[in-house]
RNA sequence: GGGCGCGUAGCUCAGUUGGUUAGAGCGCUACGUUGACAUCGUAGAGGUCACAGGUUCGAAUCCUGUCGCGCCCA
């Protein structure tokens, strides 16, 4: 039990051998029929699927050490405790991994062709894939890797299948052409989702389309009118004003729009106007949606360019002209001077040539938010295109009442109306990419002009038996497969047991920037597919960022590397140092250019908990150690403190966890651990535990070690498993109770052993103010910490005193008092009063400034008095009194007697002194 | 433009139904070779809780406004 442990923890001799005895020992893996035949109440996490190229960055370094803390904790409490592992196919992103390998090669993805490039990817992921689950488990995740799971293997397309058809069937799919969202470097359209605004201070142009010669007298007539809008050019045409952000899509222009009670132009509508540089001509239309007090209230519509205008061309019957390509270049619909250009470049030859034709009529500085493409961060370009979508509303609508009525919970709870605001506007998703990599959408279409959405790839046509059939080309959106993870990963659309065990889980755990992505989707595919929410509680955890702020990124070079963490501090450190930063609606914030800073803390804790570890086993030997109920009779004070102190560390970890205040509990157990297992008890035990020592004393002491080592490695193991593991499996067993087979499955610490005692700790803790104040005293007067002093000590409740003396050996060891007088001194020296209104004096000839000594008192007495004097005005004040709960009262009482009595007799001690002095 | 949130010690932040002498870690200062640990110990300095009003016996905590800073949705 006790050969040599290092001095000092080395997370790297430890943490790998752990890891793989408790995957050797299957601690890891759940059958459904620990379920299903055992009756064990189960607890399941599924992982947000990192993807599958990934490397494992801080992000997933909390994410997951978060999931593995819950996952520990409600294993040790007994229930059956699954946590899901595996990894997202990541359509944009893995694609663009392999183009951007391609293009190093000089290739294209074309130069490959469609079947030869996913070949390529399947390749890629095979080899690289794994990657990212073997980092995870150098963090300790607990994971079942049994199950591991990929959204592109075989049953999760199937369950992909069987939802398309299934959804397509109930009219909840459809395809159409809208306006969607188009990132022109991927060449894909996006969800609303994936195309993320950024404030971009950019500008907004006015712009003079003249009006035709048969409006000229409407025209006069609204400028007469005041309508600012409206005047002449030099050569006496009429024009109006609009406005854009984007000038080169006034070459797709198909109309201009006004309110329709808009007074001003009332008379316009029905005009034609002309869109300069292209020669074509116009109506103005009337349209509710038209906001007639921004900028002119004229508005250019360009359908096929815009959501907006699409919508008002809609209404209106103006016609769609699309006038780019799909890379963003000015198409045929362009006038021919522009045909070929960029867009941006397309937009400066535009306002050249409208101001060379005198129509432009201004710029103006204008912030606004610009949609990115959030994969390649290319400007998204709202385009009119075919697509697949699926309708929306009806699936939020259990989804939305199921946050209403509390059947879904979220943490932080401000989440909850976010989620609500979103789910009552939600809007229809588009779900097709034009992408080669992912789920291939299950529709085919025959010449005859029939489309079949089919399960089973069809052989033949249903209609006309032909068999010239064409998939469609375009995959879907990879939160489509994603959405369903929570019951694909059990094998769904098979009835398995897995299901029928696991579903519905418990805790979802991300970060909010995917609520909307992938946690609302997955909730909606629950209800839909499984008739329950896929999970109960919902506990968003923050961003990591560094120092400045800044999220933590690749492209800033900002980021710290998990496994560089893990390599130079270990696991451990990097554990509790992200869980103990992990306060409810906070955000992590970290040094990167100070790695060292950063994880100092958690390396150090791992580190005492290491040698608290080592300095028990050393003291406790390998002598049988006896059960601490059984020599309840001979604990001392301090034993019974800390058994106290136990099941309270107990009850506030176990209560916090519940509540997801995992900083809380991090840094609760810290405090317990070092500031008071480490500082205190282990302080005061150890002369107990010495060979001089009186064997009923010792024996106490050692069956006390044990109880509270195990309990405290049992509270802190799921924070940091390892160093506690690794310790527990060391420690001496009490006779006549049984060893589980390890720390991972120990229960998890109740505070029903009847331990917590407020006396006992009363007690203790006027022991320790007295400890705390001959040490001040000391270091006020510079007594060498080496130099044994004695204390004379009167007063305070009965037998403190004499309990003091009995403790003298701790004393010494703790305030290196020798001598305890229970009398009042005599001679020059120090003085205090505790807060329980013991008398102490420390005889200190030739050391002690008597001026010095009065002053100090002074302050200490101005600074009683100073809170007697608040306490005092409180309960003079009868609405106090007389409002405040009897309670709250009583306690204010308590102080002011607890103030006065100490206050008083300093003050007589002041007066003794001053006497003496004289 | 709409919605949500934040300004507490030099730094990063806790402080959950209003009642403590406002806390922690890091950093800082002084002292320390007490055989678990210097990745340590002991002690200390450091805060008008952004600002201005209000509600209340009582406000870091609730309300209103101002200033500064984030995030989400248009």
């Amino acid at each position: 039990m006790t050969d040599e442990l290092a001095p000092r923890l080395d997370p790297r001799a430890i943490e790998p051998a752990r890891y793989r005895a408790w995957q050797e020992g299957g601690y890891f893996h759940v059958p459904a029929s620990a379920v299903l035949e055992d009756g064990r109440e189960p607890y399941v996490i599924v992982i947000p699927p990192p993807n599958v190229t990934a490397a494992l960055h801080m992000g997933h370094g909390l994410n997951n050490t978060v999931q593995d803390v819950l996952i520990r904790w409600r294993r040790m409490q007994g229930r059956a405790s699954l946590w899901v592992p595996g990894t997202d196919h990541a359509g944009i992103a893995t694609q663009n991994v392999i183009e951007r390998q391609l293009a190093e090669e000089g290739l294209r993805r074309d130069d490959l062709g469609r079947e030869k490039f996913v070949e390529r990817v399947w390749e890629f992921v095979a080899e690289t894939g794994g990657t990212i689950l073997e980092q995870l488990k150098a963090i300790g995740a607990s994971c079942d890797w049994d199950r591991t799971r990929f959204t592109l293997d075989e049953d999760l397309q199937a369950a992909v299948r069987e939802v398309f058809v299934s959804l397509y069937e109930k009219d909840l799919i459809y395809r159409g052409e809208y306006i969607i969202n188009w990132c022109p470097r991927c060449l894909t359209a996006l969800s609303n989702e994936e195309a993320e605004g950024e404030e971009t201070e950019g500008s907004l142009w006015h712009l003079r389309y003249p009006l035709s010669s048969a409006s000229a007298e409407a025209a006069a007539t609204a400028s007469g009118a005041g309508a600012e809008a409206i005047g002449q050019l030099s050569d006496g045409r009429w024009y109006l004003t609009v406005s854009t952000t984007r000038p080169e899509t006034m070459l797709g222009d198909t109309g201009v729009a006004v309110y329709p009670s808009d007074a001003r132009y009332s008379g316009l509508i029905g005009a034609q106007v002309e869109v300069p540089l292209t020669g074509r001509l116009i109506p103005i239309v009337a349209d509710r949606h038209v906001d007639p007090e921004f900028g002119s209230g004229m508005v250019k519509v360009t359908p096929a360019h815009d959501k907006n205008d699409f919508e008002i061309a809609g209404r209106t019957g103006l016609e769609l002209l699309d006038v780019m390509t799909p890379d963003a270049r000015m198409g045929d619909h362009a006038p021919e001077a522009f045909r070929g250009m960029d867009r941006f470049e397309a937009r400066k030859a535009v306002l050249a040539a409208l101001e060379a034709e005198g129509l432009l009529a201004g710029e103006q500085h204008h912030a606004h938010s610009v949609p990115h493409c959030y994969r390649c961060h290319t400007v998204v370009e709202p385009r009119l295109s075919e697509q697949w979508f699926v309708s929306m509303k009806p699936l939020a609508e259990p989804a939305l009442a199921a946050s209403q009525d509390g059947t879904i919970t979220f943490t932080p709870g401000h989440w909850k109306k976010v989620y609500e605001h979103w789910m009552e506007n939600i809007q229809d998703w588009c779900i097709s990419r034009q992408l080669w990599w992912g789920h291939r959408i299950p529709v085919w279409y025959c010449p005859c002009g029939e489309r079949i959405v089919a399960r089973v790839d069809p052989t033949a046509c249903s209609k006309c038996g032909g068999v010239a059939l064409e998939q469609d080309p375009d995959v879907l959106d990879t939160w489509f497969s994603s959405q369903l993870w929570p019951f694909s990963v059990f094998g769904w659309p098979k009835e398995s047991d897995d299901l029928k065990a696991f579903y519905p889980g418990h805790t979802m755990v991300t970060a909010p920037e995917i609520l909307f992505f992938w946690v609302a989707r997955m909730i909606m595919m629950g209800y839909e597919f499984q008739g329950k929410a896929p999970f109960t509680e919902v506990y968003l955890h923050g961003t990591v960022r560094d120092i400045h702020g800044r999220k933590m990124s690749k492209s800033l070079g900002n980021g710290i590397d998990p496994m560089r963490v893990v390599e130079e501090f270990g696991a451990d450190a990097m554990r509790y140092t992200v869980i103990s930063q992990c306060a409810v609606g906070t955000d992590i914030s970290l040094d990167h250019e100070d790695v060292e800073a950063a994880f100092a803390n958690g390396r150090n804790f791992a580190n005492k908990i290491w040698n608290a570890g080592r300095f028990a086993l050393m003291s406790l030997g390998d002598a049988p150690v006896r059960s601490v109920e059984s020599i309840r009779g001979d604990l001392a004070l301090e034993d019974e403190w800390i058994l106290s102190r136990l099941e309270g560390a107990a009850i506030d970890a176990t209560r916090g966890l519940d509540r997801f205040r995992l900083h809380e509990v991090a840094e609760g157990l810290y405090h317990f651990f070092w500031g008071e297992i480490c500082d205190w008890y282990l302080e005061l035990v150890k002369t107990r535990l010495g060979p001089n020592a009186d064997p009923a004393t010792r024996e106490a002491a050692r069956s006390t070690l044990v109880v509270v080592l195990d309990q405290a490695f049992r509270l802190l193991h799921p924070i940091v498993p390892f160093v506690t593991a690794e310790l527990w499996a060391r420690l001496p067993w009490p006779e006549g109770s049984e060893r589980p087979g390890d720390l991972i499955v120990a229960p998890w610490p109740t505070a029903d052993g009847g331990w917590k005692n407020d006396d006992v700790e009363r007690r203790m803790s006027d022991f320790q103010n007295l400890i705390v104040e001959v040490r001040r005293l000391r270091k006020e007067y510079g007594v060498p910490d080496a130099r044994r002093i004695g204390v004379d000590l009167t007063g305070g409740p009965d037998g403190f005193a004499d309990s003091v003396v009995a403790q003298l050996a701790v004393f010494e060891q703790l305030a290196r008092v020798d001598r305890v007088g229970t009398g009042h001194g005599s001679g020059v020296g120090a003085n205090a009063v505790l807060p329980n209104g013991a008398e102490l004096f420390i005889p200190l000839e030739g050391v002690i400034d008597v001026e010095r000594e009065r002053s100090r008192m002074l302050e200490e007495v101005d600074r009683l008095e100073g809170h007697l004097r608040g306490a005092v005005a409180r309960l003079n004040n009868d609405k106090f009194t007389g409002n405040a709960p009897a309670d709250v009262v009583q306690k204010e009482r308590d102080k002011v007697a607890q103030l006065d009595d100490q206050a008083s007799k300093l003050r007589a001690k002041l007066a003794g002194l001053e006497g003496g002095v004289r």
